[in-house]
DNA sequence: AAGTGGTCTAGACCACCAC
DNA sequence: TGGTGGTCTAGACCACTTG
């Protein structure tokens, strides 16, 4: 018998398809990191819609030519990441955040107001870009960018004040639709018009003194202590897509955090 | 599921040592997941110090006659869970938190007080539990507790003000150290003097007016926000060890989390 | 040098889901 | 029913740490 234990490299031997992607990839790390990365551009790319299924396992696996075991690593650590999801029978999926729900974490409500909260968008319009939003973004001083002021209510209750910035350029398409038409959840509608998947973000608590405006949209007195949520948002490769400023009244704050 | 096909059960075929333990848990899991419990079972028993290592995995295999795959699968399952540690070439540990430090992620201090706080203990008694404590600590109201009042400090400069309660047959040791010799890190003395682990924490942040006496304590006006901290420290079985309050300006107050 | 965990492979069978 | 991911096994070799 001969067996062929390792496929040599002698000959014409044909080599797996995406031997190459992973050949340029730092041949001093293992192969489940090698293989993992190369798997994370191509997501991160947007080659895969989180509508779409990736190619199976099985179809990776040979693709790479690595082991069932490998790629399983590979996908287990990507889940881990929260780049992926997989279903089981189904397939693997790129995720799509859901952050929308996740602000409401950190505020304690009314129990009346059980349900979603609704958005009541004040006002939209272009504006120059401040050293703190661009900087927020990433994008040059002075560009010009599109900002919402909202209100978020449970019920009649104000709950939450925000300002959103979005770097202009890219959502456009939202200037051309009616504020009212919007949505209560702004991620879905940046991915349906402006075609932004919002994967991550990283959220900074302070706590401030309310400014009047806010006091008098919040209800509650000026100077009182508020809790700013401050939010940038990024697509799969890192891109900043949305930098926003939420605050609410310090009463109704709380968060916890479960540590190891 | 997936009934183990090797060792069949008929004649005096000798199991595993650990089969039986394996065979008490639900037959339905996954037997990585049955094996995961019956490891972190034994761990939480405090069977194993954090500077002991754990039977190595090629022992374990042999003693619960599974493979190495699984066995790895349960390490790796029980690693991300934060209840193990792996070294290559010195093996595996139980994790010993190091929570002392985290506390500090929540506020920033004049970039001056770079290194480690100070503690200063204030009073350390005991005392009567109320409601709220013994809630917290899962023991019955009314129970005696040790009460530590404690002032931490970057320099001259307060930082936060702490009230510590533990229960008390458990922690009595302590009554007999010196308020002074406690030490600025509270959890090594825990180990050290009562034998106890803390091996996880739930803190639940808020936001409230500063008492007389913390206002005066922490050098900032009667009333002003301070941000509150309420942990509640548990052992590797879920045991509730410490219950702490700490409270620090809320100018200081500072939180960033990210979001997968 | 011996013992530990880390990587990788090959292959079998099972459970779930959609068509 | 066919394809997907999930579980489990067996065994080889490598890399790291300690004595």
């Amino acid at each position: 018998m001969h067996s062929v234990p390792s496929t040599p490299d002698s000959s014409g031997t044909p080599e797996s398809p995406g031997a190459a992607a992973l050949a340029r990839t730092d041949p001093r790390l293992p192969l489940h990191a090698r293989l993992r990365e190369v798997i994370a551009e191509r997501v991160r790319s947007g080659e895969w819609s989180p509508d779409e299924p990736l190619p199976a396992e099985s179809a990776l696996v040979a693709h790479y030519g690595v082991s069932l075991g490998t790629m399983r690593r590979v996908f287990r650590d990507l889940v881990d990441e929260g780049l992926l999801e997989r279903r089981q029978g189904t397939g693997t999926f790129v995720r799509r955040a859901s952050l929308d729900a996740s602000l409401f974490r950190f505020f304690r409500f009314g129990a009346a107001g059980s349900g979603f909260p609704r958005s009541r968008i004040l006002s939209a319009a272009r504006q120059v870009s401040t050293r703190t939003i661009a900087s927020a973004l990433g994008i040059t001083p002075g560009s010009e960018v599109l900002h919402l002021h909202r209100l978020r209510l449970y019920g009649e209750q104000p709950a939450l004040v925000e300002d959103i910035w979005l770097p202009l350029p890219l959502f456009e398409p939202l200037e051309r639709i009616a504020a009212d038409d919007l949505g209560d959840l702004l991620y879905p509608t940046y991915e349906r018009h402006c075609g932004q998947i919002v994967a991550a973000a990283t959220e900074e608590l302070t706590i401030e003194a309310a400014t009047a405006a806010d006091a008098l949209l919040l209800g509650c007195g000026r100077a009182e202590p508020v809790a700013v949520v401050e939010r940038v948002a990024r697509a799969h490769d890192g891109k900043p897509l949305e930098y926003r400023r939420s605050r609410g009244p310090a009463h109704t704050f709380r968060y916890r955090v479960d540590i190891r």
